[in-house]
DNA sequence: AACATATTGGATAATTTTATCCGAAATATA
DNA sequence: TATATTTCGGATAAAATTATCCAATATGTT
């Protein structure tokens, strides 16, 4: 369902929410160690991350990713889009060019409802309130926290 | 969602039905051109659909791929897993080792409701049955009959 | 100012997926 | 029997994804 790439990616954003929200920053190398990805891809990751702010970065010592209020309203879709682009989300699962409810492939209209599930799965909650189900122990990154 | 070689398959196994519900049997060349896809990568694919007795195949003039009522039974999942194994559909989305019910990752649950739509659009119709609907119109395949 | 820490960005490498090529085996037909 | 057609299987190549390395930039600390 997801890329590698993708996995990573929201595995770290939470996880730097989870110690953003305890006013900790994470440097990369921290947040590959912790969720179980090769550093320098992940720091590749979260170079697209930060270009595309779902999280912040402060350069130097004591620098590192973080997430604030202002990064408050983004979900995992956003996450999901920068990393993968949207052919989760759009066009014809099985690559027909000329797909649509006038002219459907065999799959559309189930995919429609796989897709508005996947939407919900990736848009109703923040990242921040996924980072606090973790901190509250509901759920988990790993081995980590 | 689907890797591009499962892509492939599925529009050759619901090909191959149309063209058998009329008594065709079809080359991998034909298939290739029919579903817009390289002729040696689709033969491949369909080498291994034939070892798994999702379609039939013989060898020689007049041979080709072809489904009867021996292969009435099989569904999309079938040919997802043969093709992509079952990433799809069991273990953890986000590539944890330990992801259960008592020890859900982030996703679990949501990723749950998810799987059983993606179920229900891969087994609820047979192959034959979707081919049955491209032959009324209802649904294509691309350009193509 | 010098140094240490961290992100950034570019180059490169390894692996996987996608795609191509070719010869061998099977088989229908002339 | 000879020939043409088609799948089968192995080898190879191309492209995309995943992963690594290193130098440049920024910045806090001593």
């Amino acid at each position: 369902m997801f890329s590698q790439a993708t996995k990573y990616a929201i595995k770290s954003v939470i996880y730097i929410w989870t110690q953003s929200l305890e006013d900790r920053k994470v440097s990369a190398k921290e947040i590959g160690q912790k969720i179980g990805a090769p550093e320098a891809f992940t720091a590749k990751i979260l170079q697209n991350l930060t270009k595309a702010k779902i999280v912040g970065s402060i350069k130097g010592p004591n620098g590192g990713f973080f997430a604030d209020e202002s990064h408050a309203n983004f979900n995992l879709k956003d996450v999901v889009k920068i990393v993968d682009g949207d052919q989760l989300f759009s066009g014809c699962s099985l690559g027909l060019h000329k797909c649509s409810e006038k002219n459907p492939c065999p799959l559309h209209f189930e995919v429609v409802k796989v897709r508005k599930e996947i939407d919900i799965m990736l848009t109703s909650k923040s990242l921040k309130h996924l980072a606090v189900e973790v901190i509250k122990g509901q759920t988990h990154l790993g081995n980590i926290i």
